[in-house]
DNA sequence: AATGAATGAGCTTTCATTCAT
DNA sequence: GATGAATGAAAGCTCATTCAT
């Protein structure tokens, strides 16, 4: 009822900030259309009108979410300190430590918005450019790496990054929209991280001793 | 004031189906909080009212949208004829001849209509009962014949099915979200399947075993 | 569904009365904005277009209903035997035989249609001049026979006749509004009977022994 | 898009009663069913989302705009001070000084707020409990004392409460209903009280001298 | 800067009315 | 004559946005 945190300089961007997350929260749990400005002051706890202070429009709030989801969703980061050990020990590292997408309360929010973002033009380029390609150009470094060596069969990068990223991708999404259903939930987390990693190493067919 | 296409009572579920098909496309473009009724009444070539002598609520018509783009999404046919050859013939049969997903109308928006059956729980069900669970255990069949098999690797099926699945869902969605920017576009789509198949018949490891 | 009942002409009068009657008792209990055609049309048993062959618009049928109601309610029947007995004895034969009035199923309705009456000046003037003004005369004529003899008080007629009236008209709106929660359920009815009879006549004073 | 009559914080309940009595003028001109927010917005002189903020539907509006009247009615004040003269002073005086319900703008509101409420099974309720039932209590005060001497007739309270009370609200609803019409508007207002007061005290008849 | 009452466009929904069958 | 699908104006209501406080 009363004004409240009248703030210096640098609470105003803390504010900012808190709007922000709310906004997400709010756009990701009803969807753009059915979100209401009102609802997301709610969740920020300020008033509707305080949310024009900070963002001219609804529509603009939803930019900023995005924009700001795209920078500093962590995924990137996921991949980021790609060891220089061999691939097979860095794979492994990966899927088993850090393949808990699931529970990254940002990748599982990535399948929500998207379809959201496809929406729009400008933020489908947006998150084309800023968030899909800065993925798939990492996972492109250590694929490049891999076809100039004899130890590795040779693909078409462009193909082998989406084949990978797009693995990973679905498995997860997949793991989402199962939820408790799932029957990974009843596996040992770390056989079923091997698996992923054996997949992608060998494929499913054994190799014939002495050759193919 | 006026009526305009009175109809035999053949076509009611004619009309029904336009309908349905109207708001398919609406709701798929716009999302369900922006869709508007009369955008799919316009879209359907009826008045707004009429909408509700075939269904009672704009919640309604969302609902009937979905369960019959759950029973009538072609995708469980993509892998309806699992012929008797053996694994890798098959599997270049279906990527090469119908891994088309992208271009499947229904498909490609899958994503789209995802996120919104996410936020109703009776929807959400659904969708994991009649439409992802299907595909799962259309998937697992081969699978689960493979594991009989000296000539594959043995892998946990719940977690290979999802693996494949996955990475058939997301290189697909990979795919729609890249659009017409995907380097993809510009290889020859052949060499792109066998691609594909090879990698999940032999991942990416050169087998080092006294062999190419 | 199908076509119902198609008549001879004798039935058409009576397929008008039966759509009278459920516009009616539909306009009662829901009153008259809320009252709809489809409403009154199942009521009566008929396709809503139907309604409109035999009345062109719903205002329209409220008229109807109106007059109708106005010439057949039964009310000045109540009063329309007025034997030659002396007043006493006629009153308490009214009183006691036809008072029932919260049970007339006309006169219970009186109250719940005439307030939709007052806001349509046509049908106020025609509920005075074809319904009140009727019952008014009816009492008037026993009131001014009384005047003219010395057995009875002088009062000014048109005052009398509208407190009797008016007491008959509010002693039963009350019973309607107290309904079930009356105390006047538990009495004897003889001997609430007697109580309006005596107070017509003696009104609440004991006279003084002996005279004025 | 623009705002123009923001308040302050002492208006609000100002505003409230602004609304409250817009939408008593127009349920009672229309009738519920065919007043609209937007008529009530009008009266009020604010926009018909403006009613919203203070009543969250038409049906609470409604609602609250029954209660109000209940508690506002002066209806009961009418017969508040009761002096300690002898019955049928305090009658006289009722009758002449203050049996202008016609006139009052909230007695000659009942019969058309009336049949709304008793569509209404809480509404009906909470007419009759607090509305109709205080008044018959106070009726039923100086009944009860009359019935104490022997000065007065002996009758059931229940029945002479009903009986004069209906009698005052027969009545004055007929005066209502014939308006202009009314013959009683030609007479000596004086003496139509008289006439009144006459009848309640000593009814039609005309006591034999020398005792009943 | 912050508030939240006010606005009114526009939404979902209803329903009086029409008319091909 | 009867039907009921179709219409579209208009209702109740929501909510993005504004602005006096």
């Amino acid at each position: 009822m009363a004004a409240r945190k009248p703030r210096r300089k640098q609470d105003i961007e803390k504010r900012r900030e808190e709007i922000l997350k709310a906004a997400l929260d709010v756009f990701m749990e009803k969807g753009y259309g059915t979100a209401t400005m009102p609802d997301i002051a709610q969740r920020a706890g300020v008033a509707a009108g305080t949310l024009y202070l900070y963002y001219p429009s609804k529509r603009e709030l939803f930019v900023a979410v995005v924009k700001n989801f795209i920078v500093s969703a962590s995924l990137i980061d996921l991949l980021s300190e790609m060891p220089k050990d061999d691939f097979p020990t860095v794979l492994k590292s990966i899927v088993k430590n850090r393949f808990d997408l699931v529970k990254n309360p940002d990748f599982s929010r990535v399948p929500l918005i998207m379809s959201e973002v496809q929406r729009d033009p400008e933020l489908k380029k947006l998150w084309l450019k800023d968030f899909l390609q800065p993925i798939m150009q990492r996972i492109e470094i250590p694929v490049r790496m891999m076809g100039a060596t004899k130890k590795f069969r040779e693909y078409q990068p462009e193909v082998l990054v989406r084949v990978i990223g797009g693995m990973f991708m679905g498995f997860t999404l997949l793991r989402i929209v199962e939820g408790d259903a799932s029957p990974l939930n009843k596996l040992d987390q770390d056989k079923v991280a091997d698996d992923i990693v054996n997949f992608i190493l060998h494929g499913v067919m054994n190799e014939p001793k002495g050759g193919v």
